[in-house]
DNA sequence: GTGCTACTTGACTGCATGGTCAAGAAAATA
DNA sequence: TATTTTCTTGACCATGCAGTCAAGTAGCAC
């Protein structure tokens, strides 16, 4: 895309993109583009040009906004030894992660199928956690009703919710992470 | 209201109720005025002309639409003895009608603050939901750490997943929801 | 039936959004 | 510097909603 562009052509792709990752970091990917026009200092239209539609300037962006975070977990969750741990730690972390970034919410919950590099970091999340949940149930510490799909509503159901009920505080929000994850482990 | 009113007006008055209750109960309150209009036969200038606002439409018809819902679970939950299983089904049928009934869940989620016929509806819920929380914990069948706020955020919580992922089958909604209740019981 | 007045209509404003395009501005080239 | 090519602009279209009002319609009293 930065191929042979005209010079002021270039500095746009790049500040569009740097206005695009501060404004989708506050807001998440469905903010008007206005906001990122307005951010870059360009117009609207310039976005369209250089990035064709909005899911072009997202896709742009998404992976340096979101990859990290998510292998962050990854990486954190394979730290632990405890298949319960790792199932709830799992857990815990997206859940929060989805309340601290909207961004990688909109990722978690698929807010944009369309797109390629979104479904790609989706898939990521998603299919470790599989792993991390069959791994728990097969210890005998998470409910065996639990199916995946059950998994993937579960950190749905928390993305609408941190979208959603955004007065309340974190700490509240935290908290009650506690009752649903209590619910999931088996009955003792 | 239709007190000294012509003719037509009477028959409008009525005609918009109706069509209201109709298009309410099937959609929300939410659901943009000019589809009450549609179903009434008449034109969207007329039911702000016989009801002042949207709000004044609500306020008309909320009560015939959802009170007897709200009536009917407390009534339902009042017939049992133990405390657990008061609690556990007052939220049961709470959550299930925030499914099955998008007028009653605005009520229960609070969708018009401003509505007094709707807050009072809520009150209803709440303070009952209140009662039974209290009974279950001083039964010890409850978790000690869950605030009436927790339980207000448990319907509030529900409702934003019952507006917004709306394609899950109502098996599988009934289903998850003893993973939540199942967190909310004293640990054993 | 005639005229008064209550009532209804639908086109209008206003707002927020996504997305497009002709015309003008600026960089590159000669 | 003059010409060509690329790029940007912001006004514009479309959509969907809330709410308003001048002008036309219809019920009602006499």
């Amino acid at each position: 895309m930065t191929g042979r562009l005209r010079a002021d052509a270039r500095r746009n792709v790049e500040g569009i993109r740097r206005a695009a990752l501060d404004v989708f970091r506050a807001g998440g990917l469905t903010t008007p583009l206005d906001e990122v026009a307005r951010a870059a200092g360009v117009s609207k239209g310039t976005i369209y040009h250089r990035f064709g539609s909005r899911r072009g300037l997202i896709d742009a962006v998404v992976e340096e906004l979101v990859l990290e975070r998510i292998e962050g977990i990854i990486t954190a969750v394979e730290a632990l030894d405890d298949p319960l741990e790792r199932f709830e730690e799992y857990l815990l972390r997206t859940w929060l992660l989805q309340f601290d970034e909207p961004a990688a919410n909109d990722v978690l919950m698929r807010t944009l199928p369309e797109s390629e590099p979104l479904t790609t970091l989706f898939d990521r999340s998603c299919g470790f956690g599989r792993q991390v949940l069959h791994d728990a149930q097969a210890a005998g510490a998470v409910r065996d009703d639990i199916t995946p799909e059950d998994l993937a509503y579960l950190i749905l159901e928390r993305g609408v919710i941190a979208r959603a009920c955004d007065q309340q505080t974190r700490d509240d929000y935290r908290r009650r992470l506690d009752f649903v994850l209590r619910g999931l482990r088996t009955a003792r």
